[in-house]
DNA sequence: ACGAGCCACTAAAGCGCTAAAGCAGCTGGG
DNA sequence: CCCAGCTGCTTTAGCGCTTTAGTGGCTCGT
């Protein structure tokens, strides 16, 4: 028995009786069959070079003794990884409160561990140290393939992750991202959908509690709403760019309904926002739908067990989830065919929290 | 850049021109400097062998060429893979909404990242699917680490991950976990402060929605709040037991309050659960904290954006994913020398959802 | 009947890195 | 002068797996 690489991941903790420190290869395979080594290979990895009935005994064997085939070695002959990275960079505070990114990953596991791929998750503070985790990850060989979220305008990390070479998808982007392909869903249209709405209602101020500015989707819902304004000929519409938070989203609430005009309708750029707008409106006395309507952007649990449950427009992260995973595993198996793809457009879900202005 | 990149560096790709000569290696950094590849080996691990100036010349060189360690190649000599490993097995519709994932693992990874450990996420259906992950990780040497979470009693995982040999920390089990050492919070201690708080502001009527029963953490608090009647003579407590989604807490609450002899006031085992209560209340037109007081075993922005904000149990939870990265990565390093660290007690942040029962 | 062709399998090289062993050249004690 | 004992490298040997060359034994076409 060799000596080993002290430490590390061995099994049986305390120095002692430990069973045999065998991590099991495919030679042990091979010796318990009766073939060699490269006989195995073949066999478990569906290539010719075997008869079937060998084939057969070598698989069993594997199954039998609970091999697993040690991903570092696989890598290193130059295989692919097996995983995939995300990097979330947000702000403490806000990170964690907002269910999409759970729901998303949630989605893209049912794909990925199908299909045996991990899933890399790290979560930083700023733009900066997201690039230097693309870094790290691209030269150590870690994954595959990336998934870039929250695309901003003028965003440098897609000609840095281009040119690291790593096969990446971005979501949410549309448009102009060099030579990454994007899933996107129809922010504008979502936005047009939901000011029409407000409008038929009869809801001529309305304001627009938007994330952070440098997202590109901010900026095309803020464009959106603008433009939905002219065409409907509504002179009182504002966006109000916030970083997300909840005390932001409250204080801007806050703000608004402050105001001589104050806005009927609200529409917020995440469900977490228009909880704590929500309260705020409470909290002031404002009654919703009653003087206050108010629109999420982003759907979950969160608006439905308020009360009264909130207006929303809802997709199916989930299904986004799976979506963007399916397109990262195909990039990375044949780059270049992939083209962007369009997710389905959010659609409103009306609720408790929007009607016909008050008086 | 030069084409490199190209493929993801599929060994078989088509027709062998244009070959992989992508990647550094040290031995181009060898060929740089004009050394052998263990001097550089040895320079870069910070290892006698070489002279200082060689030293010095050879990171210089590396740092030049953005040279990064392929970790399978490393993994692959015994050293460990870099990685911990986080399964989390939960109902689709319930995960997501709770930001205590998120910022424990927002915690972890502060202690993380610093140390250049990633941290591998699956999520899956049940422990069943669970299990499976650890054993595929376990075999293909994919983590040098564990956490597990939510303890049941009787849990299958600790043996099985104990028989994998993996070094693994669990988190929020307290007492018997076969060898494996736990971070635990003092539930107990937590429910008993809440009740003996409710007691003295004069409630006797106290419901307890609790989570699920199979999770250790759960049987703590039910069992608390139970002694915690006998301590104090209430004789009209009770638990109910949900499966910790929003909807069994609207439902369960609803149920409650349209018992004649009503609860005064609810525990719930969690902040979506506390939220969902507070929906329910305001929809039955029970005034919060008038008629119904409410408090949350969990805290986080949800409890503070709805209106009136939710007097809650609260942690860092940030501060608990570092002691619990801090206690997995010890684990990994030094098998054995990690004994149970118990973690702050949650205390009682006291808001508005809390008063003295109504008439 | 005999080389060509195929089949089922083995031997060996190599992925990038680390670790053990080897080996020049020097120093200095005897 | 010799050689032990350094120092500062280089060589060599793997880690577990894939993969490219083989290599015998057969069948087959003519």
């Amino acid at each position: 028995m060799p000596t080993s690489g002290s430490g590390v991941n061995k099994p049986g903790a305390a120095p002692g009786h430990e069973k045999a420190k065998g991590r099991l290869t495919i030679a042990d395979i091979a010796r318990e069959v009766g073939v060699s080594p490269s006989a195995v290979s073949f066999a478990l990895n569906g290539r010719p070079g075997v008869s079937e009935a060998t084939r057969a005994r070598i698989l069993q064997a594997a199954e039998r003794m609970n091999w697993h085939p040690h991903s570092a070695a696989r890598a290193l002959g130059g295989a692919p990884a097996g995983a995939v990275g995300l990097v979330l960079a947000r702000p403490t505070r806000t990170l964690g409160a907002e269910p999409f990114y759970a729901q998303l990953i949630y989605g893209m596991q049912s794909v990925l561990s199908a299909r045996s791929v991990a899933l890399l998750l790290q979560v930083v503070d700023d733009t900066e140290a997201e690039l230097a985790v693309y870094r790290r990850w691209a030269g150590e060989q870690r994954v595959d393939g990336l998934l870039i979220v929250d695309p901003q305008t003028k965003d440098p990390r897609i000609a840095a992750v281009a040119a690291l070479g790593v096969p990446a998808i971005v979501l949410g982007g549309h448009g102009k991202h060099g030579d990454l392909p994007t899933v996107w869903a129809d922010d504008r249209e979502a936005m047009l959908e939901t000011v029409r709405y407000l409008a038929a209602l009869g809801h001529t101020r309305i304001a627009h509690v938007a994330g952070t500015p440098a997202f590109q989707h901010t900026q095309r819902r803020i464009r959106a709403l603008k433009d939905a304004a002219g065409q409907l000929g509504l002179a009182d519409t504002q966006s109000v760019p916030t970083d997300f938070s909840d005390s932001e989203g409250a204080a801007v609430t806050r703000r608004l309904l402050s105001q001589p005009d104050a806005p009927t309708a609200i529409v917020y750029d995440s469900d977490l926002m228009a909880v704590a707008g929500l309260g705020v409106a409470t909290e002031m006395g404002v009654p919703v739908p009653g003087e206050l309507s108010i629109v999420s952007f982003d759907d979950s649990v969160l608006t439905r067990v308020v009360h009264p449950a909130i207006t929303a427009l809802s997709r199916d992260t989930h299904a986004l989830g799976v979506q963007v995973a399916e397109a990262l595993l195909r990039i990375v198996e044949e780059p270049g065919t992939v083209a962007d793809i369009k997710a389905a457009t959010p659609r409103l879900t009306v609720r408790e929290s929007t009607a016909k202005p008050g008086r």
